[in-house]
DNA sequence: TTCTTGAATATTGTTGACAATCGACATCCG
DNA sequence: CGGATGTCGATTGTCAACAATATTCAAGAA
């Protein structure tokens, strides 16, 4: 009788992924990181030469992150990043609000000890990282907090809808600019849903999660229509979104 | 200066849709409606001679089908109807129960006369479907009640993936058989849901919808545990899903 | 000048063919 | 007779070529 094992990660590497899916996942990066901006079209011909695949494959990857909602197809025109407005950002927050509070209600409840000191632990970091004045690995922190609840939830449908969201999110325009003011209260509302989680009290840790999320929303949005404004008298530095150009 | 016009249906359909949206759209509808089993393996040549399509588009159209979960992909397989197993199903329904909430929260703010006349109207015809013990009627109206309600809290990206999630749900085995003692309690529960809203108390409103939905899931999964049970003695009659092959 | 008109170019939509992989059956050897 | 191995058919993965459409830009007329 055959024992199963793992052969070598290679192997299993090339077994698993077709081409179609490392594209789409190199695409994924590439978008998301803000080496393809939003607004950016994705000529297929380009695309495919630079990473070196025909466009059979590319295309297919282009229907998966239509699907997913990070890119915008029209036909005969082409595909681009889409660029994500000021509307659906806050629909996209509202939303994650009520998946979140159904998270903080489920951690009030199954939380283990281990897991809770791990998530203590997050907003530890995050709190030193407001001292050193980091907002970028306060960014990164506070990302990897929300997820970690989420996916401690024990709910995949869930963790994976929560993330679709976030990358969405993401392309939201100057989200990561995080002004530095804002961490200290963002920090303080960490801690006190890690408290609301650990004593149990469900409805209670939902309404922390629930209120941490709109609030969030709020301080984006307003930090959103400063830089709008800023950018929109002097004009001169950079347009708002880019012109439908690919990076040459 | 140019009027814009729609110039005839017809004209703009063929403008916007492109062989892999309408195959996909039909994929869909042959999934929903059963036409295609849970299972049932989708092999591309045939697949593609019966919609008068080439690989290309199919193939294109499958990949945005795995990413809303209608189906899964095993590379150098084949595409297969997915099969929503038990666990995913639950995780679904507390899903949309937190997504229902915000809806009811939502609604007691912001619903008009007319739409509340709307959705009264609906639950009226459940009840006639409920007399008549209409099973199928009822899960019709069932369905759009609920939409309905999504809709009109007016979040689209809410909106877009509760369709998604009722999609996926639908297949979920033998879910579309409801047994005919349930329907009165869940259209009592509607009738108090409208109530909840038409007060105009938030709170009470999200609860309603939650514990609905809740309880949805409990009368959902008891009476999939017992089908299963009913079935698994005789076996004789027709086996829980179909063998993972194409209809001819 | 400004608007229209037309060809030329570039890009996408679609198709068919080739290569790679998998599953099943037959065959061979112990 | 049981198990391993080789071969064949079927199906998927990938690619390159063709057709259709949109965009650009220049030329001409109002």
């Amino acid at each position: 009788m055959d024992v199963k094992v793992d052969p070598h990660p290679t192997i299993t590497l090339l077994q698993t992924s077709s081409l179609t899916s490392v594209v789409q996942g190199e695409l994924e990066r590439m978008i998301l990181s803000g080496e393809l901006a939003p607004g950016a079209k994705l000529t297929e011909v380009a695309l495919a030469a630079r990473l070196g695949v025909s466009r059979g494959p590319l295309r297919e990857a282009f229907r998966m992150l239509d699907e997913a909602g990070l890119v915008r197809t029209e036909k005969n025109r082409g595909v681009f990043v889409r660029d994500i407005p000021i509307d659906e950002a806050i629909e996209i927050f509202d939303l994650r609000a009520a998946m979140d509070e159904l998270v903080g209600r489920r951690l009030a409840e199954m939380i283990t000890a281990p897991q809770l000191k791990e998530v203590r632990a997050l907003v530890d970091q995050m709190e030193q990282a407001v001292k050193l004045k980091n907002a970028y690995h306060y960014h990164l922190l506070n990302l990897k907090f929300h997820d970690r609840l989420v996916e401690l939830a024990g709910n995949r449908k869930l963790t994976a809808i929560y993330r679709k969201l976030i990358k969405e999110l993401s392309l939201f325009r100057r989200l990561n600019l995080a002004d530095g003011w804002l961490m200290p209260i963002s920090a303080n509302e960490h801690r006190q849903i890690v408290k609301a989680i650990a004593s149990g009290d469900a409805p209670a840790a939902g309404q922390a999660m629930f209120d941490h999320v709109i609030e969030s929303k709020e301080r984006t949005i307003k930090n959103n229509l400063r830089m709008r404004q800023a950018t929109s008298a002097p004009e001169a530095t950079a347009p708002l979104h880019a012109p439908e150009r690919v990076v040459k």
